[in-house]
DNA sequence: CCCGTAACGATTGACGTTGT
DNA sequence: ACAACGTCAATCGTTACGGG
């Protein structure tokens, strides 16, 4: 996923109220709009370096978009906008092992009436349901982790892929790691404990898991590289 | 019939209001 | 006093609808 235009550095003041942050932009402060409804948990570091795109549609009250945020030495793409994006690149140039050369990737596709999954992959006459998460945290260098607040919406969706196994689909969860630099991933347990007994249950029922993670460059942003996911 | 615009839903935490 | 609930924020993609 490339940018379209060069993203431009400053340094991060304040997120607040959801989708506003203040830059400083050489000297200048301006309010970008903060497309990570997240909690961001270890990211908002007063004076953290951070890359914004610029989009002059006439409709926007917001000039800005803050794309990447500099961690303990480290880039983390935060707009999960981007993340769809970023998985179908990934799945149609044949970077994620186990969908390589599929014969058909729809993204957003109706389960059931109330639920829709990111992609559906036909591949050797097999469907496969990909629900894609998002992933921006980090407590230790090595390992990123998921969810970074308790999310109901996650544990409901992690249900219902069961609900997919048991009517014929095989079912993945897809962990889109957006740190430059890391090694393994992990559920964090301690922050949503009900999510983790639903990642048992689901694996047990025989969803599968995977991580990958992102090279983030202020030019564009790819999936580069299988991580390990190390929870027992 | 087509294009442009308006409306709407999804995203999720903070905050204000209401109810117990 | 606190818990539960509703609303709000900006953007984007999709859908619905109007005028010509």
């Amino acid at each position: 996923m490339k940018f379209s235009k060069r993203l431009i550095k400053g340094k991060l003041i304040k997120r607040y109220k959801r989708f506003f942050t203040d830059i400083n932009i050489k000297n200048k402060i301006i309010t970008a709009h903060c497309p990570n409804t997240g909690s961001m948990m270890g990211l908002l570091g007063k004076n953290n370096d951070v890359w914004i795109s610029k989009n002059n549609d006439p409709k926007r009250k917001l000039k800005y978009t803050l794309e990447i945020i500099k961690v303990k030495n480290n880039l983390v793409g935060v707009n999960t906008l981007l993340a769809n994006k970023i998985v179908y690149e990934g799945l149609s140039n044949n970077l994620i092992n186990k969908f390589k050369n599929s014969d058909s990737i729809k993204p957003e596709v109706y389960f059931n009436k109330d639920t829709r999954f990111d992609f559906l992959v036909n591949k050797n006459n097999q469907n496969y349901f990909i629900e894609v998460k998002n992933v921006t945290l980090f407590r230790n260098i090595n390992t990123a982790e998921f969810p970074d607040a308790v999310t109901s919406r996650g544990s409901k969706h992690l249900k219902t892929l069961i609900d997919a196994i048991k009517k014929g689909y095989k079912s993945y969860v897809l962990f889109l790691v957006q740190i430059q630099n890391i090694d393994n991933f992990k559920i964090a347990k301690d922050i949503d404990k009900d999510y983790y007994k639903n990642y048992l249950l689901a694996k047990k029922t025989g969803v599968q898991f995977l991580a990958y993670r992102c090279k983030i460059d202020p030019a564009e942003i790819t999936i580069k590289k299988k991580l390990k996911i190390i929870n027992e």
